[in-house]
DNA sequence: AACTAATCGAGACGGTACGTCCGGTCTTGCA
DNA sequence: TGCAAGACCGGACGTACCGTCTCGATTAGTT
């Protein structure tokens, strides 16, 4: 049905998300408003519609999907391991738009839509194959036992990311400093589940 | 001034809030609207703005304000402590009314609104005198150092509530099971803060 | 199931066909936007819609209906009552408000929509009552056959309004001394059905 | 600077005023989209705009330019020249195509535009060539006194569509039989222009 | 018993954002 | 250069929601 017609402005795909970035960092997700975004990016609300089905699809769009998941590299230790893995989370979330962005978002997203499940995807599965070598490695190094006694991925998981978006969405405290001390004391939880080391 | 008139009918503070939680139950954050509430209670929408200034309001009185907070026991040890406040927490975020709220109302509340002030007080200020207390009982039980190397209240707050945070709103695991294998967990990495036991 | 509530605002009522008429009248049928008669108003475009459901609903209460029909009086003669009579069509339609209107709203109303037939209501079915006393009067002065023979007054009211809308709409000629001119014209059309009158 | 290129489809001309009539007969002149025009004639919207500047343009020439002028040979008496002429211009404004969108296009025009002085050049000033010559057959005929008493050919005009007008499109009464009641009367209305019959 | 004053259900109010649609223009690749 | 396809900007559409205001009708407490 759809032969060729004219192609997509890459540009216009690029400003739309600009203006996204923009207006969330200035105005919040509440005051981001399809027509701010339209009159900022300097094109029709067509433009925008032809591309992001909804305003929520958008924003993942500029916030999430942009996002590009850096490398991993092995630190040493199980501890350099999560702390690096915080401070990516971090950096993620306290970026002006994201920080905005997120909660909106998660809270519009709900658990039944499609989008849902793939802001999941990026935040969770993505992730879990990540901890899942990162698991691997620890084992490897002796710091934790091979499974099934080697903790979950998905409680892993919890764990990183939980406190981050305690301290920053819920305390409200500034991020400093925070992989440094974060990723010591989830890998204690982690190597001694069953009760504190005695002599 | 204000001499007597009309007292107000304690039946209609009752109706808008059990409007807002059957509401939220049915259709979610986002499909909660001022008008649906006074229709579903049966009264007027002045009488739910006599009452609430705003829908965040309404909706925190009715979601958060109400539930009254239970005592915590001493359970003899810093992990049972630990996996009966998760416990409570996750019975706080798992009802039907206030799992569709937290995160639409989080969002809407912002960093800087005065409601957002009152959400964190009743969600982490009041929170961080129990932990408190929790974290003394512990000091003398001798599983924890005595300050200034007892962990933080804050840090814990995080590392209790986050995790719960992340399974209920980011993975949407179900809860079976969470505090027990979550409260040991925690009290694992706060025993531990020096480092993952030697070779 | 409505049973009181607050009433309607007349002020409402006169200020959206206020500012109808003079948006029309500066920029005509076309340049006629709900948007635009809102702020005029100073009024949202919920209280326009709670009261005319379409544009077409709304410009009819502006120009057609507003228009109170004089009195018409005997003036003695069939040609001064039809003079009369085109006086008052020429009358209604050089307004600066209908005269943008008229053919606009004839044009979308179309011949099998409900507001057309109140249109016609009022400018056909409403005209004929008019227009049977006006012959009846001359049959009595014996200007005219009694009926059956007596002319039409469907027919009287095409040769009346029908050459002002060509003037007007058609020709776009002004209509200085058109009643003076037409009145007698339709009033010979009438009285030498068979003919002219030889001696 | 216009070299050759390659010469445009007349197939595509045709298409394009085909379409716009089955559209304007199905959907009415509310109804017709350039889009619709554009996927009935099975084109693109730019091969119409290649041809006709605006949508006005372009249903002036499916409904009013293709239409050809018959030729209006003399009938032998005032009375039949103008039954000829109603009938004529009945037949114009009957099509389906035509009678959906005249109204639409004469209120879109409006005064100023030069199509609309285009329209009235078809409408009224073509006509007027003929109507005079009538007139000047009618005075050789002895059916009408000489200039400058003779009847103006614009008032003609005017008395001539006028009516159809009312007819077909304020009362939208069918017109079947118009032209031999219509034509008689009018020519009455000239013959006798300095007032009724005497006593 | 009359008065006062705040409440009640109902619903209109101004403002603002939504997502859709259309007119007229521009840009692809193919012919 | 023409052509089909379709993206582009601008702007109006009619709907929905928030928080406010205004009715007439209660419902106490105060005179």
């Amino acid at each position: 049905m759809a032969t060729t017609g004219r192609p997509r402005d890459a540009r216009v795909d690029a400003a739309i998300l600009d203006a996204t970035r923009a207006i969330l960092a200035r105005d919040g997700y509440a005051g981001l408003t399809m027509d701010a975004v339209a009159e900022q990016a300097g094109i029709g609300k067509a433009a925008i519609y032809r591309r992001h089905a909804t305003k929520q699809e958008m924003v993942f769009a500029a916030v999430i999907h942009e996002a590009e998941l850096p490398v991993r590299p092995d630190t040493g230790s199980l501890a350099g391991d999560l702390t690096a893995l915080v401070q990516e989370i971090v950096d993620h979330l306290t970026g002006p738009a994201a920080s905005a962005a997120v909660l909106g978002l998660l809270a519009d997203l709900g658990p039944d839509s499609a989008l849902g499940a793939r802001f999941r995807e990026r935040f969770v599965t993505r992730e879990l194959a990540d901890i899942e070598a990162l698991l691997d490695r620890a084992v490897e190094r002796g710091e934790l036992p091979p499974p099934p006694s080697r903790p979950d991925a998905t409680t892993v998981h919890a764990l990183v990311t939980g406190p981050v978006f305690a301290f920053l969405y819920l305390q409200r405290t500034p991020p400093d400093g925070l992989p440094e001390r974060l990723g010591p004391l989830i890998a204690g939880a982690l190597t001694v589940t069953e009760g504190p080391p005695g002599p």
